[in-house]
RNA sequence: CGGGGUGUAGCGCAGCUUGGUAGCGCGCAGCGUUCGGGACGCUGAGGUCCCGGGUUCAAGUCCCGGCACCCCGACCA
């Protein structure tokens, strides 16, 4: 490919507005353009890097027997209306109408359609187990798309479903994905870890993601310093304390607290620290309110609250609610509220101070199960860094990771509400299918490898997802002798199968090389006047800085070897 | 959806306080000199100053209302 012809510049300045180091290097080096918030375009140099992810994707699922389809972007309400996501998943689908009125939505996912698919596929236990992938887009109306391509509205991604006749059926599908997500990440070049995450709006049990560790993630990872303990925050605990429960705590008592509302005004009234009090949430679950009651050192935690309460989004009490639970604003308190009352497992059986739901008081000594009811406690707790991990008791530290893949055991979430999502058993009797989803990011994992893979002069792409294998710098081009021995050597090694980028530009060597550094390509061979002179090209690689003087008589043979050793070292 | 910020040439920015001919650097085109790390000279092209309304003799600048984009939070590959 001559570099004169190719669609999409690269920039000197990256766009105000690219924050992280890999989304100014994917607009700089000419991998992708914004369209408009959230939207893409590949161009030429991302989109062949985006194909070699897609490809080997493709072989580590064709390896553990799941089958490549393709279903539509565009997906009908009425698969989508059989497990209640239509309504579910309103707030972050785009949707359309055709022009009888039906409805659709541009896939979010795709759980709802391969079962429909299974369904009518799929007629006995002798099918199975079955698995079947697709590279899809995706469309979420994201409220806040960020960073370039690690968080889009449209996306492809590599989704793979699993069909069980059992929970050990599943149980071996999910353990082949996990290898070969392992694998996967291993040949991007990308350090993935694995971490126990929330199911969301997935549904389900049991679910990993693939987390790769970088300050440029927003996902909030907790590791364990001495076990191999991780886990994504919105899901992670932490062995408590052991604190026995207090004896000989005084009755309750009333204090006068006259504009004393927060936890900090509280320390500094009381001279006590935030650990003293107990803080009172008031949140609404359909038409029931829910207190929820944490120690004033502890943020309740979003995620596991929306689990707890069978939410999407957590919705506050409003002022009737307040009236209905008999909590008073600033002084609400767990002692006397009219609500289904949920106690932290933090909150520890000792008396601690906390709002008397009476304007201007607060009440001391206050014990859990004696001034109020602790019968349900609940981990809804934020882990932070600091605290101890819930395996071995080790320091848990907290990382900013990417989310580049996640694989989630979901059962029978969708064949239980899908009628007809059953196969005939052994026994005679219809089962559901026992399923799981298997997703990957495409454009997201092409960006995180430039995130991790780059240098204060550009991309360093690894070897096997590279745009091309060599890129050919000619020096100057105007020089007959020059132009005549590169464009020789570009058509002996493309002939030899090599990918080759052939910069052709009438350009100075400082923009040709500067340029050649930052799109990143594995190897450079530079022709030039100066070289020739040693009838020598010259040879090197992004990552290395040695350079190699090869005769001009054998350079196509020489770096056809050195490309096709590459090859097979690739992992 | 809350909070913050920004919209002026392809990119990076100044001009706005105090209204009066729209600028700088890079990039782009032509010619010449250069040619191993973002060369130099000359000439030139390129702008609905985000959009709409208002104030004014006059608006990039002041006022009002929109829109877009970015960042921080709540959601996901």
């Amino acid at each position: 490919m001559r570099q004169s012809r190719l669609f999409g510049r690269t920039l000197r300045d990256a766009p105000a507005d690219a924050q992280t180091p890999g989304h100014q290097l994917m607009l700089r080096a000419a991998i992708a353009r914004p369209l408009a918030s959230g939207l893409y375009t590949w161009l030429p140099l991302g989109f062949r890097v985006a194909k070699k992810v897609e490809q080997i994707i493709r072989e580590e699922m064709d390896r553990i027997g799941c089958q490549e389809i393709e279903m539509p972007v565009l997906t009908p309400a009425e698969y989508w209306r059989e497990t209640g996501r239509w309504d579910l998943l309103e707030p972050i689908t785009f949707r359309t109408r055709d022009h009888n009125g039906r409805e659709f939505m541009l896939s979010y996912t795709h759980e709802e359609l391969v079962t429909h698919h299974a369904r009518n596929e799929i007629l006995s236990y002798r099918q199975l187990p079955v698995m079947v992938y697709h590279f899809q887009s995706k469309g979420r109306d994201e409220a806040r798309p960020r960073a370039g391509l690690l968080r889009a509205r449209e996306f492809v991604m590599k989704d793979a479903y699993s069909f069980d006749a059992d929970q050990a059926g599943l149980e071996r599908s999910y353990a082949l994905q996990y290898d070969a997500y392992t694998r996967i990440f291993r040949r991007l070049g990308l350090d993935a870890v694995s971490v126990e995450s929330d199911t969301g709006a997935m549904g389900g049990d049991v679910a990993h993601e693939f987390q790769v560790l970088i300050d440029a993630g927003e996902d909030s990872i907790l590791i364990c310093e001495s076990c191999d303990y991780r886990a994504n925050q919105e899901r992670a605990e932490r062995r408590l304390p052991d604190a026995p429960a207090a004896t000989d705590v005084p009755p309750a008592e009333e204090v006068a607290t006259p504009s004393v509302t927060s936890i900090e005004a509280l320390g500094t009234f009381f001279d006590a620290p935030a650990n003293a009090f107990l803080k009172t949430l008031l949140l609404r679950a359909g038409d029931e309110v829910v207190a929820v009651i944490l120690p004033g050192d502890r943020e309740a935690s979003h995620a596991k609250l929306r689990k707890l309460l069978g939410v999407m989004e957590l919705t506050f009490a409003g002022d009737a609610d307040f009236v209905r639970a008999g909590g008073v604003a600033g002084y609400v308190g767990p002692r006397g509220l009219h609500a289904r009352v949920v106690v932290d497992t933090s909150v520890e059986r000792r008396g601690y101070i906390a709002g008397a739901n009476k304007r201007d008081i607060h009440v001391k000594n206050i014990l859990p199960g004696r001034d109020f009811p602790d019968a349900e406690r609940v981990d809804v707790h934020d882990v932070v860094a600091g605290d101890a991990c819930p395996r071995d008791g080790g320091r848990l530290v907290l990382r900013r990771g990417v989310e580049v893949g996640n694989i989630f055991a979901f059962g029978t979430y969708y064949s239980a509400k899908m009628a007809g999502a059953t196969f005939l058993a052994e026994d005679g009797t219809r089962k559901p299918f026992v399923g799981g989803s298997y997703g990957i990011g495409i454009g997201r994992s092409v960006q995180t490898i430039i995130e991790t893979h780059h240098d204060d002069k550009g991309i360093v792409w690894p070897f096997q997802v590279a745009p091309y294998e060599v890129h050919v710098v000619a020096l100057p081009v105007n020089d007959e002798s020059v132009c005549r021995t590169a464009e020789t050597l570009v058509a002996a090694l493309e002939g030899n199968g090599i990918e080759v980028l052939y910069d052709d530009r009438e350009d100075s060597a400082g923009v040709k090389f500067a340029d050649a550094d930052l799109i990143g390509i594995p190897f450079r061979v530079t022709v030039s006047r100066r070289s020739l002179q040693n009838q020598a090209i010259e040879l090197k690689s992004r990552a290395g800085s040695e350079l190699e003087l090869v005769p001009s008589d054998i350079a196509a043979e020489r770096i056809t070897d050195v490309v096709r050793r590459a090859r097979s070292a690739a992992p």
